[in-house]
DNA sequence: AATAGAACCGGACTACGGTCCGTTTAGTCT
DNA sequence: AGACTAAACGGACCGTAGTCCGGTTCTATT
């Protein structure tokens, strides 16, 4: 993905390059034209003017095409709560971070809808997200920081997480009429519950 | 799906019958010899020996007929707490019903595993699961009835269920090693603190 | 029993995600 | 420059879920 991360990234060559470029611009269009639903692999590599086989070679899945397209905001957002200002970032007490993670989560999941959704549809991998490990442990982090007592704090976190799955969010704000507020409201008052039990 | 259900059953015929009954005792067999996973739509109508949009005029989607094989023992979960003994059924106080409700819809998850991972794959249909909003208001009622206080018991009960997801409790069986025990102990640590902090 | 029409049947067809492998091309080394 | 190698390319190909429609079979009605 990002040349030069690695010790011994063999350096990207410029066709690929380029193609890549081109995907993802004609990934940007499609999704503005026709929705996330509307872009297929087909489609994609027509309009991008490059070989079906080009696209798989690239993005491996159609999760990993979204992934890939989703990276920016969601380093953004890692990028927050791991170092940005409290009480999403570190400095503020523990039970406000976890109540800011998830206000945060369910905005940034609204925004991004299909998407967000269109990512994780590969059924193996809903949960092989590398993100959603990285949540879970900052989760578990900030449970065992708030004297969470007794049982598994990473099972714990595992289902707080769970909590915020996309296809539940979207569904119940699609679907019900359920507000983001709404939503962060029933959040802050299970985490409260929960840290608050212990 | 049941003959006589509604008021206006129009009462299905005969070769219709005859055909249901093949497909259900071929797709049975195919599960036992493949696995869920080995479960095609052409393979199933070759199988029974009958035509592939007979399969589908059937049960709709292979989410469908996931559903209708799981009827039964999701049924029989059902009335049992609906109507069972306590502590699963009426009669026991209502944290220690959450806490059985919980337990033994784990057990079931992982009892079934890949039966009920291929009835919720649809991607719209994993909220539809008229199963899915019946547990909904039973957790719900029992959160109500052990005084759960303060916000929406409602998105609460959601939010439970939620943590009871079939791809999540597999996931953590399959690929993390963890008992269904340590699972339960998860869930019944989460609702006491629900239920103890409002 | 004959008839009409609804329900059912089958399998060809489409769209999609994903794989494969022979061909081409960008870098590198002499 | 010329040759060599590894990587990238492209599009034919596969398996799957789901749709469609012309032909067939059942059931109710007379």
């Amino acid at each position: 993905m990002r040349p030069g991360t690695g010790p011994a990234a063999p350096a990207e060559r410029s066709d690929a390059a380029r193609n890549r470029e081109r995907l993802v611009a004609a990934a940007r269009e499609l999704i503005d034209e026709c929705g996330a639903e509307g872009l297929t692999m087909d489609r994609l590599a027509e309009r991008a003017g490059v070989g079906k086989g080009t696209v798989f070679r690239r993005f491996g899945s159609r999760a990993g095409l979204m992934l890939t397209l989703l990276n920016e905001s969601e380093a953004a957002f890692q990028s927050r709560f791991l170092f940005g200002p409290p009480p999403l970032g570190p400095g503020a007490p523990a039970l406000d971070r976890l109540v800011a993670f998830g206000t945060e989560r369910i905005a940034y999941v609204v925004a991004y809808g299909d998407l967000v959704l269109a990512a994780e549809v590969a059924s193996r991998g809903r949960f092989e997200v590398p993100a959603a490990a990285l949540w879970n442990r900052h989760v578990e982090m900030l449970l065992r920081e708030a004297r969470f007592g007794s049982s598994d704090p990473w099972l714990m976190a595992g289902s707080l997480t769970a909590t915020l799955d996309p296809g539940r969010l979207l569904h119940l704000v699609r679907e019900h009429g359920v507000t983001s507020a709404q939503l962060a409201a029933s959040w802050r008052d299970l985490v409260t519950r929960v840290v608050g039990g212990g």
